[in-house]
RNA sequence: GGCGCUAUCGUCUAGGGGUUAGGACGUGAGAUUCUCAAUCUUAAAACACGGGUUCGAUUCCCGUUAGCGCUACCA
């Protein structure tokens, strides 16, 4: 592929390792290569990173296709780190062949030994760059094990440079550098070698990642040229960091950062794409509510920040039972919301049927797309639906406080002789929006007492709660026999 | 410690040598309504600090501070 069709065709790559879930910020990450890809007509290649054999899990590459499966965006071409290791020895020994890198004999680290030390920064083991190459062979074909390191140019106060599409012209002195390991001594590539070895086999041409690989990008820069092929375009994108300032973990900030959290309560993937995209991003126009097709249309590299951005969720201890206002941001739940009223409502009771199933109740198809206006507006998150509208998947409503039945202003008596006159009023009265509007309204008058003071204990009967939907859709709903059986059981409670 | 990156309302951000520093979420108040929600109006809320450069700096430069990242035979 020439220059020309690469400007043209951008590829790019969204390349997990499957050590864990899928994480907020690599979906961000996914989403913002996607984006360029289709905004620019390019490919997008999906490729998993699996060279860390410790760490990688089967469970992990099940939570990340999980989680890109339901962003429901898509890639074009698939590919394994794993199944190239061939490729990487390739490119490994020409690097070792142009004396670029050189093996290091040196046992590996054991860890935290060397932590403690407050000692200048390490650049290479004294004696193994220097090792002669006879000696070098020897010892590696006597079975000696080494890792093999690239050899950093030193003393010459040479330095590497890229371009960044978002943190501009990067500069670092190659004396600052370490003899990074492009081999480890099982012969396995590390990430570098690896990671750069695939680019430049898969031709990418634009590399979009997290910030926390800027530094990295110089050692990349120079496995690129050792290797003979120019270093593709990177993009450093800033980090999504927890509110009080540190990277977002697991272990420290609990499910919010997994994708499949927001999944499973009750996101809409457009709108969680749409809220990951405004973190650290921005049209510059003021726009927030965008669909897949206006952030295609609008992305570019140019629109991306270079601060970290804060998910601003509340830091819950793991004690406290957390809820949606807890774990998730305002904006994001306020987005969602948004989306959720933009939806037609049979899309809408669609998403709901299958939440309100699934948690044990029979429902029909009929009937839910019926109760689904009424919730429209009341749910911020699908599965909500479950606690604003539980009074119409039960059969017997969980007990609630009498007092609630009684009305402002009003007392007991009151809320008695409301029931009673709405018990004979409903029964004669048609199950529809006007005639129980009419019928209500009327017998409140006769009553002499509000409309207000009318509804509210009939909606307590029904729905047992103050706070519910519109009393006449609810009750056309819920129909006669519910709800005059609801108000004979609500009766009694004011004795 | 070394190297690198960053700094506008609580949060996400726009802006940019001269502005009433704009928007959104959230928060407060009010309107509307049969409650809730939605909707509408409205209020409070920011250029980290210190030096330059300049007629003028929040904006440009330097420094300080703070935060973050990298500093592994993890990725």
């Amino acid at each position: 592929m020439n220059s020309t069709s690469t400007l043209r065709h951008p590829r790019v790559r969204f390349a997990p390792s499957p050590t864990g879930f899928l994480h907020v910020g690599s979906a961000r990450t996914f989403i913002f290569n996607w984006l360029y890809a289709r905004h620019n007509g390019g490919t997008m290649i999906l490729r998993l990173d699996d060279t860390d054999v410790e760490r990688n899990t089967d469970a992990s590459v099940q939570s990340i296709f999980e989680g890109l499966k339901w962003l429901n965006l898509g890639w074009d071409e698939e590919y394994k780190q794993s199944e190239r290791g061939a490729l990487h020895r390739q490119m490994a020994e020409a690097i070792l062949q142009k004396g670029l890198a050189y093996r290091d004999f040196t046992p590996a680290h054991t860890g935290d030994s060397e932590k403690s030390g407050a000692q200048g920064t390490w650049l290479f083991n004294p004696g193994m760059r220097e090792l002669s190459r006879e000696e070098s062979d020897r010892r590696a074909a006597a079975g000696e094990p080494f890792a093999l390191r690239f050899r950093v140019p030193r003393g010459a106060g040479q330095a590497v440079r890229f371009n960044d599409g978002v943190y501009g012209e990067q500069a670092k002195q190659a004396d600052d550098i370490e003899d990074f390991a492009l081999l480890r001594s099982d012969g396995n590539p590390t990430y570098h070698l690896a990671s750069c070895a695939d680019d430049a086999d898969l031709a990418i041409s634009h590399i979009i990642r997290g910030q926390d690989h800027l530094n990295n990008t110089f050692k990349h820069v120079l496995i690129f040229e050792a290797a003979g092929f120019k270093p593709p375009q990177f993009a450093h994108l800033p980090l999504l960091v927890a509110p009080d300032g540190t990277k977002l973990s697991k272990r420290r900030h609990g499910p919010v950062v997994s994708v499949t959290t927001y999944r499973d309560a009750g996101f809409l993937p457009q709108a969680f794409i749409n809220f990951l995209c405004l973190l650290g991003w921005s049209p510059k126009n003021d726009r927030e509510q965008m669909s897949r097709d206006e952030l295609v249309q609008v992305f570019s590299l140019e629109g991306i920040n270079r601060a970290n951005a804060v998910v601003n969720f509340k830091d819950v201890g793991t004690t406290t039972a957390a809820t949606p206002d807890d774990i998730f941001d305002p904006k994001a739940l306020w987005l969602n919301a948004e989306t959720i009223r933009t939806l037609p409502i049979d899309d809408l009771c669609s998403r709901l049927l299958p939440i309100v199933r699934g948690a044990g109740f029979t429902m029909t198809p009929a009937k839910m797309l019926q109760i689904t206006p009424l919730v429209r507006e009341r749910i911020r998150l699908l599965r909500e639906v479950l606690t604003v509208a539980d009074f119409f998947f039960v059969d017997q409503l969980a007990p609630y406080d009498p007092a609630e039945l009684v009305p402002q202003k009003g007392d007991a008596a009151m809320a008695r002789r409301a029931l009673e006159r709405a018990k004979e009023v409903l029964s004669t009265t048609e199950f529809k929006h006007d005639p129980l509007d009419h019928s209500l309204r009327a017998a409140a008058q006769e009553l002499g007492i509000k409309a207000g003071q009318m509804f509210q204990p009939i909606r307590v009967a029904v729905c047992g709660r103050k706070n519910a939907p519109p009393l006449f859709e609810t009750l056309e709903v819920l129909g006669k026999e519910t709800t005059l059986a609801r108000i004979d059981q609500a009766l009694p409670k004011l004795a």
